[in-house]
DNA sequence: AGCTAGTTGCGAATGAGACGCAACAACGAA
DNA sequence: TTCGTTGTTGCGTCTCATTCGCAACTAGCT
């Protein structure tokens, strides 16, 4: 399924290659230390958290700050090169919702709600999927703006805190 | 899309039922504390965090301790009567790959694979979606157990920390 | 080579969530 | 209905991820 194995070290260095690129256009400085994170995030193929990167980064250049690696990490996240797994940057939530259903995730609030939707109920996943192990559930998420988040022109990031955590 | 207003609170009068009978079932015993987080849980529609529960609580029965709710709402995932947003139930990760993946999730260990599939990339969502806002993208998480889980006997929450965090 | 604004690293603060334990209370038994 | 057992509660404490403030530092333009 994850045809991957053929082209990663191209891919990496491509990788590697558009942050450096991004960063220049953004006119943010290459220090040597973000070139370091940069080479370890292009070089992953899994889901690392902040700590995860710190320790490989530290593995090159033992000086690096857990900070700059989060501060570096954000950063990218803000301009899009990477992406942080599930809706929240915070806390764990909670959905009571245990029926079949799918997610509308807010990018700008937080917010997230629920939707029904027979057709994407009973997704086909490729072949490939029953090598990985026994899949119990699917669901759709979709993310986006709401339409308060439109009006206010509100971006990706930042002001993510105040609706997220609803009820009251 | 959602059509929910109809029968919110019979549905929420349902779910307190649910609760409190597999509670029952389970031999878990019925606190006025545990009564009164199950009324907040089955009346919500939303995806609170274990704070905004908490508060809500806290209006009716104000000596309710931070932990009781902690404790309930775990129990009732355990259960499978709540879930959790998202894969992670601790740190945030990162994902470095930004073009169009999908998810599988397995929720013994923790570890997120990628995985995809043309069929999958563009989706068609309802067409009530539009009325919430403008969608970006939309990706499938497919929940389940890897084979190394399968084999351990590994049930769903619980030792999910070890192999969560990767990239050693 | 010199400037200067953007960066770094550190120590400390914050805040969610987990833990240990003694007092407490469901609820089946008598 | 009372009793006893055993699961629960709430508190104080602890851990651990993530963030902040700030002084020292340096990429990258001039």
């Amino acid at each position: 399924m994850t045809r991957k194995k053929p082209d990663a070290s191209e891919a990496s260095t491509e990788r590697l290659a558009l942050y450096t690129a991004a960063s220049r256009a953004a006119g943010i400085r290459l220090t040597p230390q973000r070139l370091e994170i940069f080479r370890v995030l292009a070089a992953t193929e899994s889901h690392p958290d902040a700590e995860a990167v710190h320790r490989a980064v530290q593995r090159v250049m033992p000086t690096v700050s857990r900070d700059t690696v989060y501060r570096t990490l954000w950063r990218l996240h803000d301009m899009g090169l990477v992406a942080t797994l599930g809706p929240s940057r915070d806390r764990v939530r909670f959905d009571t919702n245990v029926g079949p259903h799918h997610h509308l995730v807010c990018l700008g609030c937080g917010l997230v709600q629920d939707f029904v939707s027979a057709t994407l109920d009973g997704l086909a996943l490729p072949p490939g999927v029953s090598q990985w192990g026994r899949v119990y559930d699917t669901q759709v998420e979709a993310r986006g703006l709401c339409l308060a988040c439109l009006k206010a022109g509100r971006a990706t990031r930042e002001t993510t805190q105040e609706k997220a955590s609803d009820e009251r």
